[in-house]
DNA sequence: TTGTAAGCGTTATCAT
DNA sequence: ATGATAACGCTTACAA
């Protein structure tokens, strides 16, 4: 890496003190016109860029926000794009850290933004994660953060997630709708809470319709089409089986659906089947897939501003939740009855 | 934000000069124990963490690698993925910018991360790129850089590449020794290097094996599931339209799934299809695409491994150059004749 | 209108 | 074994 020009190199050039170069570079008011074209001349002829890392030194910000998620699947591939998008705009970079769904590589990775002095912290947590000493740490020192998607309940910050129960409830009142009455869940691991927010509004609407709860039909397995697979397989060869499937995610209705036409089954007719994230492959598949529109750029832009907004404020803000409504996409997989109207 | 403790701090409380913490803190040989172990303690106490901005102003490395990528699919996540694990391995943290296939944002990115004082580059460029010298100020700047996947012909430094040709050959050659005879390539941005080589594959290939090019059967599309939707409509309405088709993408190989399957076409039987990427959805799809693999997951740790030496290398390195051999993975879109042993 | 000096947090060099 | 000082590149009081 060679040398960079500097506002000392302008200076000696010019037979100047680095501070007027400086206050010429910035056209302060009490600097001789002269001098200010010979000082912005000579800069741009040098290529002079000034060095970010000591403007952060001075000012004790470095205009970089540290983003923690864990993956880059879809859903957070095009969330990062939103958060990006916004963040650019406001002339921050994001730094992104995968945790890869493992709580120790989410602890490295907060150790590793803290270190590098990030002006705040976007955080969606694994799965695994249970203990958030690591986000309290954030806290602590009085950075901005904010939780997006993945939050967790107990940790007083802004938040940007989905309305999950009520995306639970689209999904099984459209299985209700359809006539399907016996509607297995396959959850997500049990700490994380959109997993039980979608649980939870699954069981609301069971109830609602006077449907009974069966626990067999309850199954928490990781958000992996693998798992998915492997627990359909077990529901399908129950002696009393469902006939309709609600995945809260759609890597996990792929696999429940290898599992039901492994099984012979056929979507809607034999089995009803709903999941999560509208992701573009669940209109590939045949039969497509139903599934619940969870709006990621949308949530991820969100956030930003959430966060952009809490750095400019002065004094804390109180803790703002953002709350995204799910939509529901009816496809192949679940509809036995033609749809009317569209219906909001 | 709240003040971080420095090394002056400890200095103070303990009644020493900031050297001596400097020292104590590294274990120096010349430090009394027990000004060590008192240093050490109060370090941890109060929860020391040292500045890597000053440290970085001071060594002029940002320990921070710059990576640039055209957008975050399936085939760059991954990428990006491997190059995140090398690069935390080696101490080194990743800013991942994306230009989104445009030009401008791909300059500005360039800028930022040169601004932030990144110590090198790792680049893909986006499809829009026909125009270097944003690339070549990186060089002029003497700043370690690496070209991957995407790579620049006309810019000398070390890259990792697929070998395209290799994947267009296997490719096509597999279509032909299925009995395909009228094989159409949809290939990418005309000035992109991956399209072109993966299109002199399918040329050599036609000629090897005596068919004649057709040059209706020649189309250049935007990477975009869209684009290919409508090419196919195209190649399928012609007075004498092609048995096959090779696309050099996963996503483009959806949308002429999408426009065979419309227009009532069954595949193999009525039209081969091939894909590029080897995408998790070419399986799930039915019927499922053949496609070639690119290894995306070792091209991104080859990429981190190659930069990571060429930053240690003291002088400049010799251009290297890895290429990746890419592998066709055959599913039912293009198999009319059973494979008889699975074939290298 | 311009220059001087201190400071951001750290380390390396040269005293003591 | 420890301390003083300068330096990395920049800004900002304060002087001149």
């Amino acid at each position: 890496m060679e040398k960079q020009t500097t506002i000392k190199d302008i200076a000696i050039a010019l037979r100047l003190s680095t501070s007027t170069v400086s206050r010429a570079l910035r056209d302060a008011h009490d600097i001789k016109q002269d001098t200010k074209k010979a000082v912005k001349e000579l800069a741009e002829k040098l290529d002079y860029q000034p060095n970010k890392l000591a403007l952060s030194l001075l000012n004790r910000q470095t205009h970089t926000i540290g983003v923690i998620i864990p993956n880059l699947d879809y859903v957070l591939s095009t969330m990062v794009k939103g958060i990006d998008e916004v963040a650019l705009e406001a002339g921050y970079t994001v730094m992104v850290c995968q945790s890869d769904e493992s709580f120790g590589r989410e602890i490295v990775n907060t150790k590793r933004l803290l270190d590098s002095l990030v002006d705040g912290f976007i955080v969606s947590v694994s799965s695994e994660t249970k203990v958030f000493e690591h986000i309290r740490k954030i806290q602590q020192k009085k950075i901005p953060l904010v939780l997006f998607d993945r939050v967790v309940n107990n940790i007083d910050c802004p938040k940007v997630r989905l309305d999950n129960v009520a995306g639970g409830i689209q999904a099984t009142q459209h299985l209700v709708d359809q006539g399907y009455k016996k509607i297995a869940i396959l959850a997500g691991p049990e700490n994380l809470n959109i997993s039980n927010k979608r649980m939870e509004g699954y069981l609301q609407t069971l109830k609602l319709n006077g449907l009974k709860v069966d626990n067999r039909f309850i199954i928490h397995c990781d958000f992996n089409q693998q798992y998915a697979y492997e627990a359909t397989k077990e529901l399908l060869a129950m002696r009393n089986p469902p006939d309709a499937i609600f995945t809260i995610s759609d890597r996990m209705a792929i696999g429940a659906m290898l599992a039901i036409k492994e099984k012979g089954l056929s979507m809607p007719g034999d089995i009803g089947l709903v999941g999560f994230n509208n992701e573009p492959v669940t209109s590939l598949v045949s039969p497509s897939i139903s599934s619940v529109e969870m709006y990621s750029f949308e949530m991820g832009k969100a956030t930003a501003k959430l966060f952009i907004e809490m750095l400019h404020s002065e004094d804390a803000m109180q803790p703002a939740e953002i709350v995204i409504k799910p939509k529901i996409f009816v496809r192949e997989s679940s509809l036995r009855i033609p749809l009317k109207k569209t219906k909001s």
